[in-house]
DNA sequence: ACGGTTTCGACC
DNA sequence: TGGTCGAAA
């Protein structure tokens, strides 16, 4: 709910920027035939010509709106140009919009503070740009100004007619007499005209503004001229444009606040709102509420212009409405894929762009169950620690989903047998990533790893004081981990059917990779406990886009004894780069591995890590690793598993890790730390220095929680 | 069958 | 305080 903030007193320069049809621009843009037709992006082509997303605003012209599908839009506009939005994996891609929508900011935050508002919106604090244009260059002071600023809008700037309207901005933003708050948006209206300018120079799109003193106007502002305007709100036109402004029009009033405003309050503007005391408001609606609706109608607002041109999540969801709904547990698990594979891959994007690492994954999913009661029970939302790692996101999202499903059909609906109707279906499914924090440069890096940014699990790690210096390097695993393999993994306790028709037509050799898969995935499992992991681990042969681990090859874990015992033979061995790849410690970064699905790991770091050293601990996988480039090459993509894996590891969150002495790392992995890091390790590792190979490092270990991935 | 995202406040 | 949910854009 909105919360009012007061607005302080010193008048601010807020810019709303919001582009113009952004993905027609976009299309355009890649088809430059395109430019000045009618033309409006559409997505998924089967349904009624697809449901449109943007519409160009030749294409208005002849009625087309959003949200009318392809085949309507064609109707009332035979010649109109659909373009489909890109489709990868199945699903709409939107990266070349969000790719835009950065160039877009990267351009927008020249002149003070930018807030990334959505894929085509950003707001501006120009409030200093503002002020210093007003002390140093003044637009009283200027006899040109440039065209694009003449053809502001100035709410409330009374164009008498036969008036050379541009003649009249200039006299507005020439005014010697104006007051600071208006001269401050003259100072604004020459910035964003400059900005969008710029924009539309840098990257051939146009855009349009709103210019105010607080974000809600600005925004107000930005969408009533368009497109590739600017529309300013001087302070004594503020009543006046709210006055008749239905009220559902304020941002945060479109919904249901809004409705009930308009039926409980019989307010339908923002006039009338104006009318009700405060303490009316906050009687109905709350305290918060009250005064910030209060505020409102007064076109008062105090949010401010977060400094963020970067997302706070990320997610990939796809619907599956109505018939479409998936009925088994495979197609969940392959669609569940498909988008881990997206939400991957745009993860590792950003952490290579961004040095920035996502903590919490989360499954979201709509479904419907038929014969209940309570069928409109809501599938319950699902986060665990993300692990870097396509096959990882995978595997974690599919737990989850499991987890949630459990949950959803509750004690009955246990058990269908065959190719039965399972009595649910799901119609939408999303994957997300949040919690994204920055990965740490500075002096104390390391701790940082584990204290600043890193996810509650692993608040035990208290510090790396109390690591043992003389353990053996100690495998971590919770006491009751068991061994399971493919052929011996407890069933589900929800058996699910068999897949039918959908997940066969579209997953056609399924059966074939599932016994592929099984007999493969014994043998890497051999290969992941008996050889040395370590190699592949640290030689950077694996990194975030490589994925699609087979399922069936995780939650294979051992007892500790097994392990500890399986450790020391490899012991000793030199960890060392398999030559398929540059060592990495980025990519060993990228597979940053905390505890998925519960805090036993860590725990049992406690337990163990106790004294003076440090040590590198290992979260791996007990397979072998087929790079993507091996996959592509045998043709072969991750396929479901028909739901045959265990289900009774799910939320206990056992999991291999491993600890190891710093000598066991690849030295030349070591180069690739950031600096502060390296500087770090140096430091632990005195009176010796670094260097490669060095074997007199008693006692210094670097301490992380690392898991196994392969770069691309 | 208004799609895919993303953010934010409430609530527990 | 964090996880989960719903609203809103």
């Amino acid at each position: 709910m909105p919360v009012a903030k007061p607005e302080s007193s010193d008048p601010r320069v807020i810019a709303h920027v919001d582009m113009d049809c952004f993905y027609v621009q976009v299309e355009q843009r890649k088809q430059p035939q395109l430019r000045g037709l009618p033309t409006a992006v559409v997505q998924y082509n089967e349904w009624k010509g697809g449901a449109l997303i943007a519409v160009s605003y030749e294409a208005r012209k002849f009625g087309v709106k959003r949200s009318m599908r392809g085949a309507e839009a064609k109707e009332v506009c035979p010649q109109i140009q659909l373009v489909q939005v890109p489709v990868a994996r199945g699903k709409a891609d939107l990266n070349g919009y969000r790719n835009a929508g950065s160039e877009v900011v990267s351009i927008l935050s020249r002149r003070g503070r930018c807030e990334r508002a959505s894929i085509d919106e950003v707001y501006l604090d120009l409030t200093n740009a503002a002020e210093t244009m007003l002390a140093e260059n003044p637009p009283q002071n200027l006899e040109k100004i440039d065209d694009e600023a003449l053809k502001s809008h100035i709410l409330g700037l009374n164009n008498e007619d036969g008036s050379d309207v541009k003649e009249n901005v200039r006299e507005w933003i020439n005014r010697h007499n104006a007051d600071h708050r208006d001269k401050l948006l003259a100072c604004g209206i020459l910035i964003v005209a400059e900005l969008r300018m710029q924009v539309l120079k840098e990257t051939e799109f146009t855009c349009s503004a709103g210019i105010a003193h607080n974000k809600m106007l600005a925004k107000l502002a930005s969408g009533m001229n368009k497109p590739a305007q600017q529309t300013v709100v001087p302070s004594s036109s503020v009543n006046g444009l709210l006055n008749t402004l239905p009220i559902r029009k304020m941002k945060q009033l479109g919904g249901k606040l809004g409705i009930s405003l308009q039926t409980d309050m019989g307010v339908n503007t923002v006039g009338d709102l104006f009318q009700f005391p405060e303490e009316k408001l906050q009687e109905r609606y709350g305290i918060n509420t009250g005064s910030w609706l209060w505020n409102i109608a007064r076109g008062i607002s105090g949010e401010a212009v977060e400094g963020r041109l970067l997302p706070k999540s990320h997610g990939s969801g796809k619907t599956f409405p109505g018939p479409r709904a998936l009925k088994t547990v495979p197609s969940v698990q392959h669609w569940l894929n498909q988008l881990c594979e997206e939400l991957s891959e745009r993860l590792c994007s950003d952490l290579d762009q961004n040095k920035r690492m996502a903590h919490t994954l989360t499954l979201h999913a709509r479904a419907y169950k038929s014969s209940d009661s309570d069928s409109q029970k809501k599938f319950p939302s699902k986060s665990c620690p993300l692990r870097y790692g396509t096959g990882k996101i995978q595997e974690d999202a599919f737990n989850l989903f499991q987890a949630g499903l459990r949950e959803y059909i509750g004690f009955y609906g246990v058990k269908t047998q065959g190719s039965q109707y399972s009595g649910w279906g799901i119609t939408s499914l999303s994957v997300s990533a949040s919690k994204i924090v920055p990965i740490p440069s500075g002096t104390c890096s390391i701790a940082k790893y584990f204290h600043g940014q890193s996810t509650p699990h692993f608040s035990s790690m208290q510090s790396l004081d109390n690591v043992n210096a003389n353990a053996e390097a100690t495998l971590l695993l919770p006491p009751g981990s068991e061994c399971y393999t493919e052929v011996n993994s407890p069933k589900a306790e929800v058996d699910f059917p068999k897949e039918e028709s959908w997940i066969e037509d579209t997953v056609p050799d399924l059966d074939l990779q599932e016994h592929k898969d099984l007999s493969s995935s014994l043998s890497k499992t051999q290969d992941g406990f008996t050889q040395d992991i370590s190699p592949s681990l640290l030689s950077g042969t694996e990194g975030c886009l490589e994925q699609n681990q087979n399922k069936q090859e995780r939650y294979i874990t051992k007892d500790e004894g097994q392990f500890k015992s399986e450790y020391k033979e490899r012991k000793g061995k030199r960890v060392k780069d398999k030559g398929t790849g540059t060592p990495s410690i980025l990519e060993l970064f990228k597979s940053y591995n905390p505890h998925p699905l519960g805090s036993s790991l860590s725990q049992e770091l406690k337990k163990t890590a106790q004294g003076t050293g440090a040590r590198l601990i290992i979260g791996f996988e007990p397979k072998g690793h087929n790079s993507l480039a091996e996959q592509n090459e045998v043709g072969k993509e991750e396929k479901p598993m028909h739901g045959r894996r265990s289900s009774r590891d799910e939320g206990d969150g056992r999991r291999e890790a491993w600890s190891y002495n710093i000598d066991e790392i690849d030295p030349t992995v070591m180069d690739e730390l950031p600096q502060e890091i390296q500087d770090e390790i140096k430091a632990w590792v005195q009176p010796h220095k670094w260097r490669p190979n060095n074997t007199a490092r008693r006692g210094c270990k670097i301490s992380h929680y690392f898991s196994p991935t392969k770069k691309s």
